[in-house]
DNA sequence: GATGAATGAGAATTCATTCAT
DNA sequence: GATGAATGAATTCTCATTCAT
């Protein structure tokens, strides 16, 4: 007998084929009953209502409650991060790679903008430190000054949270200007402001 | 007849002198038992007797549970908001005035980093983007570069939410460098950067 | 230390003559609150506010909460038997008696219907089967046929239950007619009727 | 997915065969608990062991303990009007049908007295005005002179609210005549009185 | 005498989870 | 495998009553 628990291990062995599909409604049910009713309204009822599966075929797939806020966290944070390595890799030429970066992260993020603050507002708290850190470890690995170097730990740290925190309020704020060109351009402005003043310094101290 | 409920008009009676403590007492407790079992743990009984009140109490001086988280946000907020302002109006000679914010966040925010991760972690959900905007007003009404330039609307953003969000993060993230010299210095770099480079631009632009 | 509780032993010391005061704007605020929220909303901190005192002041008055809704019903009840009785004893020249006790019935408990009607819902279940049987005893008393005799126990029991029964329904649904004339005639035909009807059916009887 | 609550709409699908059951028992247990403790007594907790559910159950039938007491409410009536029909339809030879009407109601109503007290006093202000006058509606129409004459809107009114009125106040004050055949012969006396005077009535006034 | 803040037992209601069908 | 009825522990919230001021 298979565990079965799809999400737990995620090799897919041919039965589990409709399991998948199956565990996309759930999960595309947990954003949508998210951004109905909010945590508050977030119970497995309404998830299993909405995802069109009886109470009972959640706990075939997903252990518990939690679980499931769970893995929508990181299923969301694996598209936004997809989206944006997909980006830097096939950036349109002339478009340069943080800037479509910093692009794709907007629209992939910044679409649907209820559901996204209700998602984001109510992840975080599921999501331990480990969790959250990991999930920006694919971004940080991708910044690079104009000249290729790549930049200490904490410079990293700093310089993604920085972007992501400025991006993330956006969206939980709702403002008007989320997916304005001026908006873009601030972020990328950032960016480079701090890379190259880091830069610059770096080789004053070294200079001197 | 009289009112009653502090925290929804906040004029302090001669008689609310002591709900005041009251008042005072349910929040110390809220964030310690937020601290202590998160937001799962947080229940109206838990903060009570922790808090030394009857329940009724906490009904007394809230509307509802979510209220007292609510008020707890708005705690914090303020607490936060008024030790940056403080620490910008009163630097130690020699210590630059962004400088000076940001290390009063550091440790305004940075200690105590469980009680806060989960404080934050739980209070974002039940703060609305309005309430959210309204907290970072204060600090970017201080910003400015070098030369006393007040940024405009979207910069003011993106500079207030980059700083905070890096700093939230590392709060979040449990970062090991949170009071490091290191970490205070990226951040410094970070705003003045990102100042330079867009007076830079701008300059340029103008030139052209 | 006299005991003070007005309600429990009615006879009126001087100095309770500003008790008596209190206990009516108890009684009427019971009565309001009764109209406005229902029973469910009718709780000692809406009735002591609604009567401008302390919810202390209630303790002095009546034992308890059940004591106020005792206290209003009999109330309603003594003014609609003094009503009813004062327009026996002076009933307008060429107005039967009957029709005069109806019409004051009809009156005394017509108006203000909503809040008649939520009076004597919630007050039903607080008063017991001899305090009801009382009340209906003054009226009793004054039941005869035309011919001034005074029917026995069972047939004052329905003639009296009859006709409040007609009137109370009125009352609890509202119907439209209810001070109408139409109405009130059919109540003294209702009345005339049994009794003219029994009084026949006595001497048929009697001769047989 | 399907809604479930029998008493909200009440088409019967064969799974909602044994969830009949279930409703009849907590409405059997609501009964019981009424008339044992009381409305004070009357809580979910005790309604849900008596019935030998779990409190849960209840709220998968029923919106609320409002909801509870409405719908005893409504099965009584439906119990007393089933058996006051039934009763004229077939009335044993040589029983006039409003005797067997009224002989009907005492018997229906009359039975286990403290348990119906109980009842009808809860029962009173949660059914609603509209509620009253339609159950109401069916004694209504069985309502005619001996010579076959419907009587109008007021006067059938008048008239089951007087008979019920009686038997009511029986009930409620527990009097020791209640299936006394003096008290039958009563209320057969007011009835026909009343329908035979009005007769008379009128027919002088169109002589007139 | 009056007040109303404080209390806390008690009641309604919810919802994660189980398991018989 | 799926279902959804049933469960009941847990939680929120109310409000009658007390008593220090």
């Amino acid at each position: 007998m298979t565990d079965g628990k799809v999400v737990e291990n995620a090799r897919a062995t041919p039965r589990q084929r409709r399991s998948r599909a199956t565990v996309d409604a759930i999960l595309e049910a947990a954003a949508q009953v998210l951004e109905a009713s909010g945590e508050a309204g977030f119970n497995t009822n309404a998830v299993a209502e909405r995802a069109g599966v009886g109470v009972g075929s959640l706990y075939r797939y997903f252990p518990d409650k939690r679980a499931i806020l769970v893995a929508l966290g990181r299923s969301e944070m694996e598209r936004v991060g997809r989206a944006v390595t997909d980006a830097m890799a096939s950036a349109a030429p002339g478009v340069a790679p943080d800037r479509a970066a910093i692009r794709a992260f907007l629209h992939a993020f910044g679409g649907r903008t209820r559901a996204r603050r209700a998602v984001v507002a109510a992840l975080l708290p599921h999501l331990d430190a480990a969790e959250l850190a990991a999930a920006f470890a694919r971004i940080e690995a991708g910044l690079a000054d104009g000249e290729g170097r790549v930049p200490g730990r904490v410079r990293a740290f700093v310089l993604s949270r920085a972007l992501l925190g400025a991006m993330r309020s956006a969206v939980l704020e709702g403002v008007d200007f989320l997916l304005d060109r001026t908006f873009e351009d601030e972020l990328v402005l950032l960016a480079r402001g701090y890379l190259a003043h880091a830069a610059t310094r770096e080789r004053a101290q070294r200079g001197a």
